[in-house]
DNA sequence: TTGTACGCGTTATCAA
DNA sequence: TTGATAACGCGTACAA
């Protein structure tokens, strides 16, 4: 900037005035600046903008767990959409669903002094965000609560989808429903499991552990699963998948059965529609989950002390087929 | 930090070197900064770190158009993952595919002090990157060369893929083979369109235009163009399209038809191999082509300055049903 | 309309 | 081993 300010002979000062656009600046002079910078290529610096002007770094931080899973980058893209309006920026950081990297990771983000944080959690402890908390840096805290902290949260219905799920496959006769999931230790998972214990129980149906699977995450789990539970001397009519990652898995194990069982997976997924016999899903809107934790976030950031909300994002069951397949007959 | 300092007794300094573990520190002074940086939440400001040190912001950006598009998202993983080894942060941006936008966030980027730029671009003119090229900042180009500029550019065996896919097709027998594309004018539609052509040329077979329509990235319009030729006196025995979107739309429309031509699509997608038709495609890997960058990018960044490269990233035909499906017999 | 002096939070330099 | 001071590039307050 000061060599901006020698090449048009002028001072320091003026050249920021020109820079942003300040009035009260002769035309000629304005002229001067942008010629003096056009010809150095000069271009504001937003970070010691930003060190002066106090905090408004204009960047927000989301921290996933792997951005190349569409349920992630869904939630990515609603959020940065609105960032967008707002002039800011977002970094994105993976944590692998690893504890340790995802508090790692807070701090740097802080350090860079984001101005608010969006986190879908991997830990088990968020009480080391309270101290930045009370400073007044908003935490949204996406599709799993924070633990040992309070803040604004935004989950999926998980119970209610997984509820009406299983309640949709008793309707049909169902009575033998495995459950093909992932880590029930996660919130959703556990929330997930807990649907289907709640609707068994609801209609008076005895749960057969037996068919319940977990830490099915890698698909060659699900696979082998699925696999296992097929063979069973008296096999599920039906099975219920907690995740569009294990339900892909579950599927393709299920090809080479020719008495195939009814089957519903939580998550919508593309070409569910497309396939031999449609899936039938519980699906819900990732990008919305995305926008509202923005709208949140945007309306801290300008002030707002309205207490904590919990967001609860709706699922539907779309029916496309494969739920509503019959049990064999008895 | 000044209230750390305070706070233990000492100099700012001593903070600061305590805080980045510089050696020459005497124990219990260490233990005492160690104390008040605990009691008073501190934590080291790295806007103003970087302002100090010149140009290290540890931040590289990424422009793409749709982070919620698979093949963006998986290249920002690759991306990522090589980032958070150099301990480098993501800033993800969303074009839209819109030129002017793109260009407003390049410069938002750059102002921000990324040390180098990923970008996928919708411009037509890059001449406008070639100062700050020269002065340092590390531009590499994914997906489409840049114009007007020269610099790393790494990109897809566009148009070998295509011819192989074209060949392939004629080796079947096909000799009416339809293409439904996108926009031609961008350089990924023209290699494709270019390989299809191409190859006709090479086996003497007259191209009917009539089997040609562009433009169709939106899925609606792809399912039209499917239609319209599935109506022709003489319909397409093989259907080529250029890429994962548009065969999605493709295979929707062609369901309702009873005779399946043959089908090939660049770009492959999951559950590709689960459709009732598994579907062939021409398949590469984003991931790597963000590994890619990365490494490029952090080799400009460690200092090289070897001539500007382009990578070009293999294609390969996966062969699973819908690709090998004969002409109807004449 | 323009310029001077100072401060943002950090690190580098050099002296103690 | 520690500390005082300047400097990074910019914006604010106030003076000219």
């Amino acid at each position: 900037m000061q060599d901006v300010a020698n090449a048009a002979g002028v001072s320091l000062k003026t050249v920021s005035r020109v820079v942003n656009n300040e009035p009260r600046v002769d035309e000629k002079t304005r002229e001067r600046v942008h010629q003096a910078i056009a010809q150095l290529g000069f271009r504001r610096n937003d970070i010691a903008r930003s060190l002066r002007q106090g905090q408004a770094s204009s960047t927000i931080g989301l921290i996933i767990e792997d951005i190349a899973n569409p349920f992630y980058s869904s939630i990515a893209r609603g959020l940065e959409k609105v960032a967008q309006q707002y002039n800011y920026m977002l970094i994105i950081s993976n944590s692998e669903e690893n504890a340790l990297r995802e508090r790692e990771l807070v701090n740097a983000l802080l350090r860079r002094r984001v101005e608010g944080l969006c986190i879908v959690p991997a830990g088990i402890d968020h009480s080391y965000l309270a101290a930045e908390l009370r400073r007044g840096t908003p935490f949204i805290f996406l599709d799993r609560p924070p633990l040992q902290l309070q803040t604004d949260t935004i989950v999926l219905d998980n119970r209610g989808g997984s509820c009406q799920a299983i309640r949709h496959l008793l309707s049909y006769g169902h009575r033998r429903i495995a459950v093909i999931q992932g880590d029930p230790r996660v919130y959703t998972g556990a929330e997930r499991i807990a649907g289907y214990y709640e609707t068994l129980a609801e209609h008076g149906i005895p749960c057969d552990e037996s068919l319940i699977y977990s830490n099915c995450d890698e698909a060659q789990l699900a696979q082998q699963a699925t696999h296992t539970l097929m063979s069973l001397p008296e096999p599920p009519s039906a099975i219920f998948s907690t995740s569009n990652r294990i339900s892909i898995a579950v599927l393709r194990a299920l090809r080479s059965y020719t008495q195939q069982p009814a089957f519903i997976g939580f998550d919508d997924f593309d070409l569910a529609d497309m396939l031999p016999t449609p899936i039938t899903v519980v699906a819900h809107d990732p990008a919305a989950m995305g926008t509202r934790a923005a709208e949140i976030l945007f309306a801290r950031l300008a002030g707002s002390t309205v207490p904590f909300q919990q967001t609860i994002v709706p699922t539907r069951l779309i029916a496309r087929g494969s739920g509503e397949l019959p049990p064999p007959q008895a």
